[in-house]
DNA sequence: GGGGTATTTAGAAAATTTTCTAAATACCCC
DNA sequence: GGGGTATTTAGAAAATTTTCTAAATACCCC
């Protein structure tokens, strides 16, 4: 919701590859912490940070929870991050 | 230097709204105090993580140090935004 | 060189973040 | 409905971040 969450979300390397992974389709909680050396309830944690930052939905199946990016939060970063570079954008007058 | 810190260092608000105020040139550091309600130590504090991240860079003049914005980290930033997003940029060929 | 201003550094306190263990929830499937 | 798996929540400990006060540094200019 702000940019605080979201660079915060992103300030973790932990959490950037968790993103990173989840370029490639949907996976589960299970399945993303499979890849860390962490507890579930660690991993828990990250997957809440990234949610609460809109860079990933959730959605259940079974047992399973799945996860999937989200990018549309990154425009907003982006847009932020042009403004400051003081460029001109496409869809910008002069 | 690394992706952590330039994101560690844009989490913070007051340090964005330094930022954003060093848009419209160097400023000093005492100038750019005198907009928060901070004492001198704890912009320090800030000018020091900004500095780390190579989001500014400093010049010393007389008994001040000025302060400029350097936006050249955030090209990497976005191109790493670009990639998650999966979208095909202007230099990759498909 | 000495007083003055600008800024940083050192060190401590409070707040926040990251991690864990243990327990709780939630749902599946027999 | 009961055992089993997947995941989260609660609570605590350790680490990190943010802020302050007080002192140090650095340089100016008379």
């Amino acid at each position: 919701m702000g940019f605080a969450e979201t660079f915060k979300a992103l300030a973790d390397p932990v959490r950037r590859e968790i993103l990173t992974m989840l370029k490639k389709g949907k996976m589960s909680a299970g399945e993303i912490g499979s890849h860390f050396d962490m507890t579930g309830a660690t991993m828990s944690y990250h997957l809440k940070i990234l949610k609460n930052a809109e860079l990933i939905t959730e959605t259940k199946n079974k047992n399973f929870i799945f996860y999937e990016l989200n990018t549309s939060v990154l425009e907003e970063i982006m847009l932020w991050m042009t403004d400051l570079k003081g460029e001109i954008r496409d869809d910008e007058t002069i």
